[in-house]
DNA sequence: TATGAATGAGTGTTCATTCAT
DNA sequence: GATGAATGAACACTCATTCAT
């Protein structure tokens, strides 16, 4: 039975975060339950609010963005790595949900989701910094404006339609600004 | 009473602004009302709808941002003027209208507002195009990557808070990406 | 200014009746007001209430066919009179207006309706009385009863699809009813 | 709850055949859910349009009135059937439902409610056909004329304040008129 | 424990009616 | 006297959340 409700609890994220993705935290819950395959009532016994639910979706987003971010900081050729680090950031971080809507809703963030977007920003400190040691990124590039960055292309390119190619473009002037000495 | 008209007709695009910022176009119609001290049909009356009232008021937004930005193309310093480009569509842009949220809203956004964004856009390849005929930009940047850095740079900077000087370091490391040659 | 005024109130009328022949009195003022090419306020000037203004047309409506049916009570054969008689109430109590939605919905009748609906009967009951005398038609037959049968055919013709034909057949049945001695 | 669920969706049916009855379809959906004693979204679970609850509260109306005039047809006297069925038709069908002004908002109604008035319509055609066939009803006479008979009696006496004895003398001069040879 | 029916507060929108010009 | 802008109460409908089974 614990594995039923684990599984459940799972499908209900999925659900959750496809729904967000297209509709925003617009979407209703019952659309969430509907494509989890599960009852209303089995959400909120999962999630006590909608908001939580969206939290918890969010946090679930941040964790995956964390687990590709992290590793990056140990690799070999500091310039390399920061170029790896925006282009998978970004398009992971563009997924589908809609941050920027969702994350605004609620006034300030809650303490969690703080918490790991601040664990997130401190992988991008540990390769920009690594950069900066090895000459390759520009000393006056701060933490805060290579993260703020990041996540302005990964909220736009998720809401607008924007091409891969265009994309990468952007990307690309960032990296040139950053690493330009 | 034209002349009430037209003023009630601005204090409710004002407060439409207002509300929309805040909460984005989740925001209320009777909130708009309120704040513009009119009656709910009012609103109606003036806009047929509330999509019709969002609309405007991102098409308000939009002229203002098309106003700032059309002179730009005209300075004699083409390095300078894109320098203040971006400083004046990103910084106004982020006046306050989350227009990440409201503009993903309708799956794609009704003509006048692509027309406006269209044009706004005309106003930067502007400027960028005599910038790379000065040879101060690199010919390999496309208007399409840097709109894209002005939209979600103007869109993060209106949803999340964000210091002055972090947006302005963020906009100088773009702007170091484009002139780069 | 007279004449201006009793214009308007004719074609404030003749608006309405149009109006309320095609959506029963859930017609808007507002409606009648743009189809007599008037003021919404005006409407009101001449009819203080929405109400005022149904009945108003009602009674028109009634005056109409009280016109019409008075002098078949003259006419020299009786059996002849009674034919013309539905013949006439029915075709032209139909014409449009709904009557059933709109007589309904208070739940009793204004006076002035009551009025001119007892008229109308009146210059029924004078043709019945006179072909009852003459010996052709049923002397069981009430007015009642014939009124009856006047108002519901008028009604349903004016609000279900119904055609000259059948409806020509039905007032045959009831006047073969009616005569049969 | 399967159970629950049911009998409310009875109640819910009942309380709008009282509530269109007294003001025809204006009657509002918050006026039904307080008769029926449900909350006003447990109406909109049962049915999902105001619209869709009219249109079954009519089809129940109907439904009732094929089954009571459908056996009729099987009777052994056709000539005192005829009498019973629309002694039956016009009293029951006079219920309460304003079908007149129900069923006129829908320009034209939607299928499921013409299927069923063709069915009735059948029943009528069905008992007017033996009595033919019988020699006791005038051959000229159509189901159209008959069929149009009976509605529009059922509707007047279901809108107008009608006495029993007017409504059976009027229903007495269409059956005299109909089988008369 | 999971379900889905029930709930009521809230939203966009309409309309009869009033008021300033 | 005529206009049309303004008003707020009402309505259809939705949704997060609770409850009975």
């Amino acid at each position: 039975m614990r594995r039923d409700a684990q599984q459940n609890r799972e499908r209900i994220l999925a659900a959750a975060e496809a729904v967000f993705a297209e509709q925003g935290s617009a979407g209703s819950t019952e659309e969430v339950a509907r494509r989890a395959g599960v009852g209303i009532a089995t959400v909120f016994r999962h999630f006590p609010t909608k908001q939580a639910l969206v939290e918890e979706t969010l946090l679930m987003h941040f964790e995956r963005l964390i687990a590709v971010a992290s590793p990056l900081a140990e690799t070999e050729d500091p310039a390399d790595a920061l170029g790896r680090l925006l282009g998978v950031l970004i398009q992971t971080g563009a997924t589908k949900v809609t941050l920027a809507s969702v994350a605004a809703e609620g006034r300030d963030p809650p303490a969690r989701i703080r918490r790991a977007s601040a664990e997130l920003e401190e992988a991008v400190a540990a390769v920009l910094r690594t950069a900066q040691e090895a000459g390759v990124a520009r000393s006056s590039v701060t933490v805060d404006q290579l993260y703020l960055l990041v996540r302005a292309l990964a909220q736009v390119s998720a809401t607008d339609r924007v091409t891969k190619a265009t994309l990468r473009g952007a990307t690309d002037i960032i990296l040139t600004g950053v690493k330009q000495i």
